[in-house]
DNA sequence: CTGAAAGCGCTTACAG
DNA sequence: CTGAAAGCGCTTACAG
């Protein structure tokens, strides 16, 4: 029974045909040095039999698996769907399986993470670091994305750019007080966005920070934003760096009786699922995050693949980290949902 | 430059120490065969050089990868997140890589998928099927994430409890009126949680059940679903079978003025990332996915590893489907989040 | 208790 | 154009 789940390989194929595997070889990988009859007769032959070729035995071969790892700061992320199809499909694209591993927790388990998939012998690793973390050198290709802020190489969506189109958008509905809601005043990519948000304000504007942490380790997590204030200040344009704060921010307004989108408006970031499911619809800013997942994609195997070439008989070795990338940030795209005119703003008791 | 990217090899080791390859590889995997003394100096040196197994090397000897695959039906789907973490989580547990394959598509996209993973040489694969698909023979154990109303082996929540918690809890607010809010009638999932859910009509309780997916078929895709007139018509309770149609609910009642909790209540299934954080939060049922991975992923390990026992040299095969799991359903768990008393309902014009 | 040998399936220089 | 040989790193009967 030793018989692969396919039921043949290399030798079977060229033991059918009387002819050596290491010509059935050349012939299947179409390298050429194979007559184009005995070619033909070879390539039928294994269709014939259902050959798959063993990817384990060409890894220990080439030294090369043929398998990416996708390392993520916490899969539960809703975020993650995208990244992970997007990556998904670019690595199956370019003929990679993508190993997941999941960095949850702190960042001991990030590295763990990592030297399990090194150890599984992949070719090179995706990964969205968690916060504050600087990939450090792994023996292995590595592209990062995040934001552009982050040191190193990297891919990332443009959220300078993506900040800046959400308040064009607004400012072209008058709006001039806009509260920036936050979570996390450590982050690259929220600091990115509200950068950018704050380098667009139009004249006489105002912009002030909301920092969802500082204020729930003041007044307890869960606790309302306290938005119904913000707007008795006259706070008309709540621009969140996440459709989750903007979820959180519409839910409260509508709770406390403000009108979305005729008196204040709302928008995130990110598009995520439900965005277009709430009533209203939510503006938001996407990533193209297929194009994020060519990018890093393509660098990484421009990278493995280039090891090829130097004709050895013995495996390649990946020689120290290569990052790769070369920090490309793709633009973001406004996605429009509430389209009403000027906000009124509202006189609340 | 034949070093693995770790540095060292059974092979050096051996040489290291002037014994064989045999009996590092004994002494390291613990079989028990070699002496304390040679085995502990064994160790020493293995960790002294940096050894790590190739995991490639003892795949092809043994015809295992130690790699399960992960088949979903379309990773941006919300609840995928809590899907792959859990089984990420239970896999490594059991010592295995997780390789994730999107079916995204069609059906003839989701064979493909698993076509894939068989060809990467996985031990198993976990597949969480596209709607109406049955998993044909693979020759690969398999494990199913779906209904209980799924024909054949599968692990799943107990939707259908699931649905009855919910029910239970209205009712014990004094809700007589339900509005059971639905996608798609030909999802084995969602029947099972709404007809959970009628299975607990209180005494003189009424139920209707909702498909949006028909009514966005009248009325144009993501049109309102007209719950206003839903509460004129006297209903108070409105459970969905997804947090995304809940959430869908929740903003546009809130949107028509009708107050939640006060007036109307509305409740979720599967405590996404965003039931805790709109406001009000969303009372929803959560699937134990912890539980229910483990589940899957232990069935799937015991067909992997019994194959084991043939004493025999040469790698054991898999010999055919192996269905893994034998039909366990997982009891689901009431996240109560909406706290009021009974609600008023509301006379609207 | 330890070692020599075979072999998993493949690919790549090298020789013919 | 084609083949014989070596070898990637490991594990497992088998012999000593």
């Amino acid at each position: 029974m030793a018989t692969t789940r396919t039921g043949s390989n290399l030798s079977q194929i060229a033991a059918t045909l009387g002819v050596s595997a290491a010509t059935v070889s050349n012939a299947l990988s179409g390298k050429g040095r194979v007559s184009a009859e005995l070619a033909e007769k070879i390539r039928a032959t294994a269709a014939e039999l259902g050959y798959t070729p063993s990817l384990t035995g060409r890894a220990l071969r080439t030294g090369r698996t043929g398998v990416l790892g996708l390392v993520l700061p916490d899969i539960a992320n809703p975020l993650f769907p995208q990244i992970a199809q997007a990556i998904d499909y670019a690595a199956s694209n370019a003929g990679y399986g993508v190993l997941i591993a999941d960095s949850r927790g702190d960042v001991a388990t990030q590295t763990d993470a990592i030297n399990r998939l090194i150890e599984r012998g992949v070719d090179g690793i995706v990964i969205v670091p968690r916060r504050g973390t600087r990939i450090a050198d792994i023996g292995c290709p590595v592209a990062v994305i995040d934001s552009p802020s982050t040191p190193g190489n990297t891919v990332s969506a443009d959220h300078w750019q993506g900040g800046q189109a959400i308040i064009e958008h607004l400012a072209s509905f008058q709006h001039r007080k806009f509260l920036l809601i936050g979570n996390n005043p450590a982050s690259n990519v929220q600091n990115d966005r509200i950068g950018g948000m704050r380098s667009r304000l139009p004249e006489g504007g105002h912009a002030d920070v909301f920092w969802i942490e500082n204020h729930e380790q003041r007044h307890g997590k869960g606790s309302l934003l306290g938005l119904r204030e913000k707007v008795k200040q006259g706070f008309t344009a709540f621009a969140a760096v996440s459709d989750l704060h903007a979820l959180r921010a519409l839910t409260e307004l509508q709770r406390a009786g403000v009108g979305v989108p005729e008196h204040v408006s709302v928008t995130g970031f990110d598009d995520l699922v439900w965005s277009s499911v709430v009533t209203p619809g939510l503006t938001t800013v996407r990533m193209d995050m297929a194009a994020i997942a060519d990018i890093a994609i393509a660098a990484l195997v421009r990278v493995i693949e280039a090891d090829t070439t130097s004709g050895s008989d013995i495996p390649r070795t990946v020689a120290g980290t290569v990052a790769a990338a070369d920090r490309s940030s793709v633009p973001m795209q406004l996605v429009v949902r509430q389209t009403s005119g000027p906000p009124t703003g509202i006189i609340l008791s």
